[in-house]
DNA sequence: ATAGGGTTAATT
DNA sequence: AATTAACCCTAT
């Protein structure tokens, strides 16, 4: 009878990822007749390896069950805003290995005012965040990244709309309609408690039920899942991605100096370590890309 | 050999 | 019943 199907081990997994990180996406053959994999992946096939990859990163990025019309959807979205800004890259191709990208393609385009499109999207980025919070369903919150993404997935954005969403997340949480626990957010309802909305409570709650070893795997997962996917990305979109992770980097580092700022000595420790950490991956998935764009 | 669409088994 | 993950099929 038919094979009862053989469900992935975490060895097994992880040996595909270790793979992907020395091989490449695609090299599912190669990946398997490395003598470092070939052990723990005897059990396994190179198309098994590619469908288990096309697994690891649908989930990853969070997708329902129509990851792909979202896909389709994401795709002809990127391709349509190009503008140009980030394209004019490739001129340094020997020893630049760290700032070939001059960012600031996110602050302000050549638009005017479209008062209508912006206004109906302001509008509506509270109910946004929070279905992205919802429908993400992720068990430690959402990060702003994530909520970004949700959002730029479904809906046409604002050329810049990160600012805009730092400042709505912000206001949301200091309403209480979303709970901020380190950089996350999650819906109030979820969190069990719902009366208490003293900040830094939550703060500390999440602090010690999260310990720490809860919090990184799971970034360093996204992280993985971005990265694989620059790996198959056309220059041009590697482009854009490396330049939105340095946006997002500096981003997160500036968080991280106002949070050390106004936090006592303990959490701002804590939570600067957390946004460095966050920022110090941006800078790696944005080296990433531009090396492959190199190599394009 | 790989990517992508599609199907079926397993989980929830 | 709905979602997810492993497996299968086909075109490139």
């Amino acid at each position: 009878m038919g094979a009862p199907k053989q469900r992935w081990t975490p060895e097994e997994e992880a040996a595909l990822k270790a793979g992907v990180r020395k091989h490449g996406v695609g090299k599912w053959r190669t990946i398997l007749k490395d003598p470092e994999f070939s052990g723990v992946l005897s059990m396994r096939s190179n198309v098994d390896l590619k469908d288990k990859w096309r697994n690891i990163n649908v989930t990853a990025y969070g997708w329902g069950s129509r990851g792909k019309a979202r896909a389709a959807l994401k795709k002809s979205r990127q391709i349509s805003r190009h503008d140009g800004a980030l394209v004019s890259v490739g001129t340094t191709v020997e020893d630049t290995d760290t700032e070939i990208i001059d960012a600031k393609p996110l602050t302000m385009s050549s638009e005017p005012h479209q008062t209508t499109g912006q206004k109906r999207s302001l509008f509506r980025l509270d109910t946004l965040i929070l279905e992205a919070v919802t429908n993400l369903k992720e068990p430690a919150g959402s990060d702003k990244a994530a909520i970004a993404m949700y959002i730029e997935d479904r809906y046409w954005p604002p050329t810049d709309f990160k600012q805009l969403l730092s400042a709505k997340l912000k206001a949301l949480t200091s309403s209480g309609r979303l709970i901020k626990v380190k950089r996350k957010y999650s819906t109030p309802s979820s969190s069990a408690f719902s009366e208490e909305k003293s900040s830094k409570l939550l703060l500390l709650e999440g602090r010690q039920r999260e310990s720490r070893v809860d919090i990184k795997p799971l970034l360093k997962s996204q992280v993985d899942a971005e990265l694989a996917r620059t790996q198959s990305m056309t220059a041009q979109e590697a482009a854009a991605l490396a330049a939105k992770a340095v946006a997002e980097a500096e981003a997160a580092i500036a968080e991280a100096e106002e949070a050390a700022r106004e936090a006592e000595a303990a959490e701002a420790d804590a939570e600067a370590a957390q946004a460095f950490a966050e920022a110090a991956m941006l800078t790696l998935r944005n080296k990433n890309a531009t090396k492959l764009m190199i190599q394009v």
